[in-house]
DNA sequence: CTATGATCATGA
DNA sequence: TCATGATCATAG
């Protein structure tokens, strides 16, 4: 009789990046990979759709770069201050969905800077996972492309500016629960809820008011385009 | 509920 | 076809 080696899964851990070139250096490792080859070298299963694994694949990513924040509202990776963002591209190789970036903010009566927004911070260093993320593509055979660093420009952070500013705005002024996806150039305020039953504090023209449901801001398809040329 | 990670599903 | 509005999973 001989003791069997243990068949389960050894579920592999990666250690934070000491510095964002250590980071590029593992995206690099990972350009040209399929997620399925991703994850069976972190001895991860790949769920057969993403129906009910919509955050499967930034999931999967974190991980595999050694992201550190957990579900703390902290950039990924916190010692270098950048966030992580996977960009799930169409069959066109164009983004094909809109990006996630913060919750709109409830009870903000005061100053509205910017600057000193949660938002800004948030986009102030952004690593890009380009996916491809066409449904005709079973997901364990989708190609990673090449992640890049990106941090706004002059040009691109005065348009969030503009955009954050109008919207934030009305926000303030009690009309959240009237924005529609409609405004913004480049940022635009959506939905962000498990359903549209959850409500919220939001803000009336008086002052606080609750039963408003949760609102995020996204960056649009058109937006983040202009970064995948760029970059 | 709020934060993290997003994609789904349907109407225009 | 594509954007809007709705929804899914998980941790704390």
């Amino acid at each position: 009789m001989h003791f069997d080696k243990p068949i389960t899964c050894s579920k592999k851990t990666v250690t934070a990046p000491q510095s964002s070139t250590e980071l590029l250096a593992r995206c690099n490792e990972l350009a040209g990979k399929t997620l399925g080859q991703i994850a069976a070298s972190l001895g991860l299963a790949v769920p057969d759709n993403l129906q009910r694994h919509k955050g499967w694949v930034g999931a999967l990513f974190e991980q595999a770069l050694g992201a550190d924040a957990g579900s703390r509202a902290e950039p990924d990776f916190i010692g270098l201050g950048i966030e992580m963002k996977t960009l799930p591209l169409n069959k066109s190789g164009l983004p094909k969905e809109s990006t996630y970036v913060c919750t709109v903010s409830m009870q903000q009566n005061g100053a509205l800077d910017w600057h000193q927004s949660w938002i800004r911070r948030k986009l102030s260093c952004v690593l890009w996972v380009p996916v491809e993320a066409d449904h005709s593509i079973p997901l364990s055979e989708r190609y990673v492309g090449q992640a890049w660093l990106w941090q706004p420009n002059a040009a691109q952070e005065a348009q969030l500016q503009r955009d954050w500013e109008e919207l934030m705005d009305r926000v303030v002024l009690g009309g959240q629960a009237e924005i529609t996806a409609k405004e913004g150039e480049y940022l635009q305020i959506r939905p962000k809820a498990a359903h549209g039953r959850i409500v919220s504090t939001g803000i009336s023209a008086e002052g606080l008011k609750d039963k408003v449901n949760p609102k995020g801001f996204y960056l649009r398809p058109s937006f983040t385009r202009l970064l995948l040329e760029q970059g």
